[in-house]
RNA sequence: GGGCUCGUAGUUCAGUGGUUAGAACACUUCGUUGACAUCGAAGAGAUCGGUGGUUCAAUUCCACCCGAGCCCACCA
C-alpha cells in the first residue's frame, strides 16, 4: 500500500478511494482460494448463483453479506474455507430479457429460429451476464473466483444429462399428456410455484347449456365450458341426485356436448347454483376429476391462447374475445341466468405476468414419492438443520404433499433434453395426429445423440426440442459445481458444503429439490444447515419492487456510504428469526459514522505510538502530543508490555475477553445483527469513551494497539474493506494482510469480574460528578474543587487509588479532607462528598 | 380458506414471569475545534396494538379481536 505513512492518514475513512485498491489485493494475494488439507475439516458455501439477468437487489446484498461474514470468520479461525460462485442461466427469465431486446428490433425468437437465437441469448450473457459479478466483488465478498460456475458450463451441461440419464433409468422421469399451467406468452408450461396470483373482481356467470338441459353451472370462464364433457354435483345435494350417473348429450351454442352427472365431494353445493361444469382440458380439479371418472378430454383453447377447432363457431378467437361473444350468445338465447361480480385470484406467470391457461399439453415428468421420503427424513431426523426453525414444519409439510415435478419447458434457453427421437417414426406420429397419448416408444434417454437409431436403424435422430426446467439443474448445484460426475478433488474433500444461506421464497424451488437430489446422487445431504434470511422490506413496510418504485438499491448505498456501511447497516437491523426487516438508510449513515469513529481512534492510537513520525517531531503540525505527551512518550518507551498494569487495563481486557467471546458465540449462533451490536457498543461506549480518554493521562500504547488491532481482527468479517486499510497503517512494515489473521482467542484469565466491578464504580462516581455539575450550572469544562471526607472503607481506598482518572475525566480536583467542609453534600457509596457550587 | 411472522420511545429494533422496560439513529441543552466538520456530556421521549383470562405478580404465558407482512391452497 503506498500511502500508509501515518502523515498521510486522512481524518475520515474514504471507502472510495480505498475499496476497489483493497479487493484488488486480496485477489492478488489469493487467499480466497483455500488449499485441501485432508487433517481439516472444511467450511464450505455454495452461492446461490444469481440469475444472469440479474442485477444486486437488497436482498442479495443481505445475503451475500451474511455469506461474507461467515466465510470470513471461518477463514479467520483457520478452517479451510472455500465459497463457490456462480451464476444461473435463469430459463424463462433470460430468454424474456432476449425477446424484449428482440421486440425493439422489430423481431421475434421465431424470425431467428432456435440456433440462431440461443447464439444471441449467448452474446447477451457474455456482456452482462457478469454484471452481477462485479456488483458482489463491490460488496467485498470473498468467493473463490477461481472456481466461479455457470449453470450452462459443458462440465454443469453434463451434470445434468448424468442427472437425467439416471433418473430415467430408475423409472422415475415420464412423459405424458397432463394439465399442465401454460402461459401462453412465454408459450411453455411452468409449474404450480412459478404462478403468482392477483385477486381481481371478475363475472361469475349462471347458465344453462341450452333450454331443455336441466340443471344450470356458474362459471367465470364460460368460454372453457364449450369442453366440458360432465357436470358435477355434490353427492348430498338432493336437488341433483337424480341426475347423478346420467349422461345428457345436448348442443351448447352449436357445439354438440355429451355431458356426464358425477357426484364428488368437493362441490359445494352453496357455490352457484351447487352443480359444477367439468372441463377437463382447462381446469386443474376438473382434470382430476375427469381422470377419476374417466371423462373424455376436449381441448377447446390452443396453446396461442385462441380457441380450437373444437369450439365450433368459435374457433380461432382469442380466448376474451371468445368469452364475450359467448355472453352475448347466451344471453340472445335467453339462456343467462344471472351475473354477479365475484372476486377470485387469477393465475399469471410469475415471468411476465400473463394469465395462465390450464392447458393439456405433453410434458415430462418426475415421480416425487420415492425421491421425497429420504429428503423428509433428513429434516425429520435434523440432519439438515433449519434456521429459523419454523421453516422444518413448512419444508415437511411441502415435501409430504409433493406433485409429481413438470420439468419441461418449451423455451431455447436451457438444457435440451437428453431424449432422441426417431425422425422417421416422429413425422410418422404427427402425421397420425394421434390423440395426445404414447403407447409407442420411438425415443432413446441418453446422455450423447446414438449414432444408428434403434428403431429403424437408418434415420438422423433428432433431439427432444423441450428444454429442463431451470431449477432441475439449479438442484444439482452444491455438489455439480464441485465436479460431480467425475470423483473430483474438490468433490471428495469439500462435500458435502456446510452452510446454505438464501431467500425463503425459494425454499421449495431449490431448496428441497437440491436436499432430494443429493440424497439421490451423492447419497448424502447437500448441506448441514440451511439459513433463511429474511426479506428485505422498505421503512413502510412493502414490498421493494421496482415497478412499484420502492426499490432501494444496493449499489447506490454502496457509492453513498461504502461497501462497508452498508453492509455493517444492513445486518445491524437484522435479527436471525425475523419473517421481514423494515429497511431504513439511517442505519447506513450511523454505521458510516461509527466506520470513522473506529478509523479515528486508529488515527489517535497511530499518532500517539512512540515510533511514529509525528512523535518524533517529524509530523509537519509540530510535536504531536505536546509538551504533555513528551513526558509520556519518555514513560511508553520505559518498555510498559502488553500487560495489563493499572485497574483501567485489567477492566479493559477483561471487557475485551468478554466481547471476544460473546461474539464468537453470536456468530456460531448465526446471531450476526446482534453481534454487531455488541461490538458497537463495546468500541464505542467502552473503549473509546472511557479507556482511550483515560489513555491520555495514564498511557499503556502498546496494550491500547494491541486491544485495537484485535477489534480489528473483531470487526473484520462485518467491515473487511475499511479494518484492512487501518490495518494497513499499523502494519508499515510487514505488509501483512488482515485477512490472513487469526480470529482472536479468549483468554479466560484476563476475564476479571472484580477488576470490571471497580471500575464499574468509579464510572458511576465520575458520572455523577458531571451530573452535579450539570445540576448547579457549573461548565463542564471548568474544573471545580470535590471534597471527599476520609473515611475507612474499600470505596473510598479506590477512589483515592484511581484520583487521576476520575479528575481527568469529571474535570475535577479531588481533595481528601478530615472535616467536612461547607458546600453542597451527596452521599456515594457512603462516602461524604462535598462540592462548593457558587464559586 | 389454512399456516406463519410481527405490532415495545419520532424511527429501526433489543429484551424479560417480578425492583425505576434497553440500544442505535433522530431530537433538546450545554460543552468541545491538536483522534473524531462524522467529537463529548447530560437530557426529554414508551399507559410495551386492544380486550379478557391464568398468576401473589404479565410487556413477557393463554384466548379472542384489530392492524401490517409473508407463505401455501384456491370454489367452478
Amino acid at each position: 500500500m503506498e500511502s500508509n505513512n501515518v502523515k498521510n492518514l486522512p481524518k475520515a475513512y474514504s471507502p472510495k478511494e480505498v475499496e476497489e485498491k483493497i479487493y484488488k489485493l486480496w485477489q492478488k494475494s489469493g487467499f480466497f482460494t483455500p488449499k485441501i488439507d485432508h487433517k481439516k475439516k472444511p467450511f464450505v458455501i455454495s452461492i446461490p448463483p444469481p440469475n444472469i439477468t440479474g442485477s444486486l437487489h437488497m436482498g442479495h446484498a443481505l445475503n451475500n453479506t451474511i455469506q461474507d461474514i461467515l466465510v470470513r470468520y471461518h477463514r479467520m479461525k483457520g478452517d479451510v474455507t472455500l465459497w463457490v460462485p456462480g451464476t444461473d442461466h435463469a430459463g424463462i427469465a433470460t430468454q424474456n430479457v432476449v425477446e424484449k431486446e428482440l421486440k425493439k428490433e422489430g423481431l421475434t425468437r421465431y424470425d431467428l429460429g432456435r440456433e440462431k437465437f440461443i447464439k444471441r441469448v449467448w452474446q447477451w450473457k457474455e456482456k452482462y451476464g457478469s454484471r452481477i459479478i462485479d456488483q458482489l466483488k463491490k460488496l467485498g465478498c470473498s468467493c473463490d473466483w477461481t472456481r466461479l460456475r455457470f449453470t450452462l458450463d459443458e462440465s454443469y451441461s453434463k451434470a445434468v444429462r448424468t442427472a437425467f440419464v439416471h433418473y430415467y433409468n430408475k423409472g422415475y422421469i415420464y412423459k405424458g399428456p397432463r394439465i399442465v399451467n401454460w402461459c401462453p406468452r412465454c408459450h411453455t408450461a411452468i409449474s404450480d410455484i412459478e404462478i403468482k396470483y392477483k385477486p381481481q373482481i371478475t363475472k361469475l356467470y349462471t347458465f344453462k347449456y341450452s333450454k331443455e338441459f336441466p340443471i344450470s353451472i356458474a362459471t367465470t370462464r364460460p368460454e372453457t365450458k364449450l369442453g366440458d364433457t360432465a357436470i358435477a354435483v355434490n353427492p348430498k345435494d338432493k336437488r341433483y341426485k337424480k341426475y347423478i350417473g346420467q349422461e345428457i348429450k345436448t348442443n351448447f351454442l352449436g357445439v354438440n356436448l355429451k355431458i356426464k352427472i358425477i357426484s364428488d365431494r368437493n362441490v359445494d353445493p352453496d357455490f352457484g347454483t351447487g352443480a359444477l361444469g367439468v372441463t377437463p382440458a382447462h381446469s386443474m380439479v376438473d382434470f382430476e376429476m375427469a381422470q377419476a371418472n374417466d371423462l373424455e378430454i376436449i381441448n377447446v383453447i390452443g396453446p396461442e391462447g385462441k380457441m380450437t377447432d373444437k369450439a365450433g363457431p368459435y374457433k380461432g378467437m382469442r380466448v376474451n374475445q371468445a368469452r364475450e361473444k359467448i355472453v352475448q350468445d347466451l344471453k340472445k338465447q335467453g339462456l343467462l341466468e344471472k351475473v354477479e361480480d365475484y372476486e377470485h385470484s387469477l393465475s399469471l406467470c410469475d415471468r411476465c405476468g400473463t394469465p395462465i391457461e390450464p392447458l393439456i399439453s405433453e410434458q415430462w415428468f418426475v415421480k416425487m414419492k420415492e425421491l421425497a421420503q429420504p429428503a423428509i427424513e433428513v429434516v425429520k431426523k435434523n440432519k439438515i438443520k433449519f434456521i429459523p426453525k419454523r421453516y422444518k414444519k413448512i419444508y415437511l409439510n411441502w415435501m409430504e404433499n409433493l406433485k409429481d415435478w413438470c420439468i419441461s419447458r418449451q423455451l431455447w434457453w436451457g438444457h435440451q433434453f437428453p431424449v432422441f427421437y426417431c425422425s422417421k417414426k416422429l413425422e410418422e406420429s404427427k402425421n397420425k395426429k394421434a390423440k395426445l397419448k404414447i403407447n409407442e416408444k420411438y425415443f432413446v434417454v441418453s446422455e450423447e445423440k446414438p449414432k444408428k437409431c434403434p428403431f429403424c436403424g437408418k434415420c438422423d435422430m433428432v433431439q427432444e426440442t423441450d428444454v429442463l426446467d431451470t431449477w432441475f439443474s439449479s438442484a444439482l448445484w452444491p455438489f455439480a459445481t464441485l465436479g460431480w460426475p467425475e470423483q473430483t478433488d474438490d468433490l471428495k474433500y469439500f462435500y458435502p458444503t456446510t452452510f446454505l444461506c438464501t431467500a425463503p421464497e425459494i425454499l421449495y424451488l431449490w431448496v428441497a429439490r437440491m436436499i432430494f437430489s443429493s440424497l439421490e446422487f451423492m447419497k448424502t445431504i447437500p448441506f448441514k444447515t440451511v439459513y433463511l434470511h429474511s426479506t428485505v422490506l422498505t421503512k413502510e413496510g412493502r414490498r421493494m419492487s421496482k415497478s412499484l418504485g420502492t426499490g432501494v438499491d444496493p449499489l447506490e448505498l454502496i457509492d453513498k456510504y461504502g461497501a462497508d456501511a452498508t453492509r455493517f447497516g444492513i445486518i445491524y437491523q437484522t435479527t436471525r428469526d425475523l419473517q421481514a426487516i423494515h429497511f431504513g438508510e439511517e442505519a447506513l449513515l450511523a454505521s458510516q459514522k461509527f466506520i470513522n469513529k473506529l478509523w479515528n481512534i486508529g488515527r489517535f492510537i497511530l499518532t500517539q505510538d512512540p515510533i511514529s513520525p509525528c512523535q518524533r517531531g517529524r509530523c509537519p503540525k509540530g510535536r504531536g502530543g505536546g509538551s504533555n505527551t513528551q513526558n509520556l512518550t519518555l514513560q511508553v518507551i520505559t518498555r510498559r508490555v502488553t500487560k495489563p498494569n493499572t485497574l483501567t487495563d485489567k477492566w479493559i481486557l477483561s471487557r475485551l475477553n468478554n466481547v471476544i467471546k460473546e461474539t464468537t458465540n453470536l456468530i456460531e449462533k448465526y446471531e450476526l445483527g446482534k453481534a454487531e451490536h455488541l461490538i458497537y457498543e463495546f468500541i464505542w461506549h467502552e473503549f473509546a469513551d472511557w479507556y482511550v480518554e483515560i489513555s491520555k493521562k495514564e498511557k499503556n500504547i502498546p496494550l491500547t494497539k494491541e486491544i485495537y488491532l484485535t477489534l480489528l481482527k473483531l470487526l473484520h468479517p462485518f467491515i473487511p474493506f475499511s479494518t484492512e486499510k487501518i490495518y494497513s497503517y499499523f502494519n508499515k512494515q510487514k505488509q501483512q494482510l488482515l485477512i490472513f489473521a487469526n480470529w482472536p482467542l479468549i483468554k479466560e484469565n484476563l476475564i476479571d469480574k472484580k477488576s470490571e466491578k471497580d471500575f464499574k464504580i468509579i464510572q458511576n462516581f465520575i458520572i455523577k460528578l458531571r451530573n452535579i455539575k450539570k445540576e448547579n450550572k457549573i461548565n463542564p469544562s471548568q474544573i471545580i474543587s470535590v471534597y471527599i471526607l476520609k473515611k475507612e472503607s474499600k470505596y473510598f481506598n479506590l477512589i483515592q487509588k484511581q484520583r487521576k482518572i476520575i479528575e481527568h475525566l469529571s474535570k475535577t480536583k479531588l481533595k481528601f479532607v478530615d472535616k467536612k467542609p461547607k458546600g453542597v453534600k451527596l452521599n456515594f457509596k457512603n462516602i461524604e462528598v462535598f462540592i462548593i457550587t457558587n464559586n
